[in-house]
DNA sequence: GCGGATCAC
DNA sequence: TATGGTGATCCGC
């Protein structure tokens, strides 16, 4: 073991390099963001606080995980993955048997959605660095803001740190359900049915009217966008592939107000998807990836079929099953049933005290906003 | 069945 | 000074 001085992974004299936030990820906007300079800030205005002791905890925890697994990982025998190999044969099959290239789905996805809407009821914010939230917490940043590292989900106080000019404007949802509305309406033009994953994002399934209208999915992508645009102010991403998790990748890919299409061949989408880091992929987190990645040596998609044994050896079935359709460049096709509900909840974070009748108070308020909402 | 962890927005 | 809120799902116990 070498943890001498010379070591590369020696980061005593530079802490703020083991200290992973999701700050660094790569997101839209941020490609000449000097990371390191990101990182050391983050960690200077954090480390001490009861929020990065938890982050601590946490860490911790993960590694335990991944020890774990790679315990597990060495005690598997060549015959146990010589039968793990025969499941994956046998699940590749199966999974092919079922994709579908005849679908053809639009994931669209406004850019910067709140920051956008407040600089059409504020145009002189236009061309300035500019974050919707407040110090404590940031939902949305203008790409100007994005070039200084500024980025949704980060504190304020980090973030003016980053970015001194940084202009604070405080949510208004009033405001971005009105918008969000517009936007809606124009969806419904394409596909009656097109799911709302949130008010800034949806997914369409345009087989029907590219067939009807004789265009192709990057025609109708082209359309919609526009229509968005004379209708709202606003501009949005798109992506069109064959199935939902794949356009929502693609719609990633020329943000902002840009679109790409991936086309309905199977190995065009084999191609595409067999390069593409695993953290791309919807549902796969900071954690997943890191378990992936430090685990097994999972990096990439194509990996999640080449390593496919080990995926059946060390998690369950629905898992594994999910990361080998994920290799495959398989996704949903249907429109599902809209579903109602499972459950409703209220929270709210306030200072730490041990006081009994404080905690009782806030408990009794909290239960009071909820019921409200029920 | 429950609580914790993970994930997405 | 200061690190969110809501809903869903999965996993281990």
């Amino acid at each position: 073991m070498d943890d001498g001085e010379s070591s590369s992974t020696n980061n005593s004299s530079r802490p703020w390099e083991s200290y992973n936030t999701v700050f660094t990820n790569a997101k839209a906007g941020m490609e000449g963001v000097d990371k390191e300079k990101v990182q050391r800030i983050v960690y200077e205005m954090s480390k001490g606080s009861k929020y990065f002791q938890n982050e601590e905890r946490k860490e911790a925890l993960m590694k335990q995980k991944i020890e774990h697994m790679r315990d597990r990982c060495a005690k598997l025998s060549s015959s146990d993955l010589t039968n793990y190999q025969k499941v994956v044969d046998r699940r590749i099959l199966e999974l092919e048997a079922t994709r579908d290239l005849s679908k053809i789905w639009l994931h669209v996805d406004m850019d910067a959605f709140y920051a956008a809407v407040e600089t059409l009821s504020n145009p002189s914010l236009k061309g300035k660095p500019m974050a919707v939230g407040g110090l404590s917490m940031i939902s949305t940043a203008n790409y100007e803001a994005r070039k200084f590292g500024v980025r949704a989900a980060m504190p304020g106080f980090i973030a003016r740190k980053l970015c001194p000019d940084l202009i604070f404007v405080p949510v208004d949802f009033t405001k971005y359900t009105h918008y969000s509305d517009l936007t809606r309406k124009v969806f419904g033009n394409y596909d009656p049915n097109f799911i709302a994953g949130s008010l800034d994002e949806a997914y369409l399934d345009i087989t029907e009217v590219c067939r009807e209208r004789g265009l192709s999915g990057g025609e109708i992508a082209d359309e919609l966008r526009a229509s968005v645009h004379s209708e709202t102010g606003l501009t949005c991403s798109a992506g069109v592939a064959a199935n939902r998790l794949l356009a929502k990748v693609c719609s990633d890919i020329n943000k902002p107000n840009g679109q790409f299409v991936l086309q309905n061949d199977r190995s065009t989408v084999m191609t595409f998807i067999s390069s593409l880091p695993i953290r791309k992929i919807g549902g796969i987190g900071k954690v997943t990836e890191h378990i992936l990645k430090d685990a097994l040596g999972i990096k990439t998609c194509e990996e999640m079929v080449l390593k496919g044994s080990l995926l059946y050896a060390l998690f369950t079935q629905s898992s594994a099953d999910f990361f080998l359709s994920v290799g495959l460049g398989l996704g949903k096709t249907d429109t599902p049933q809209a579903r109602s509900r499972k459950s409703i909840s209220s929270e709210r974070t306030f200072a730490a005290t041990g006081e009994e009748r404080l905690l009782y108070s806030k408990l009794a308020e909290i239960a009071e906003m909820l019921s409200h909402d029920m």
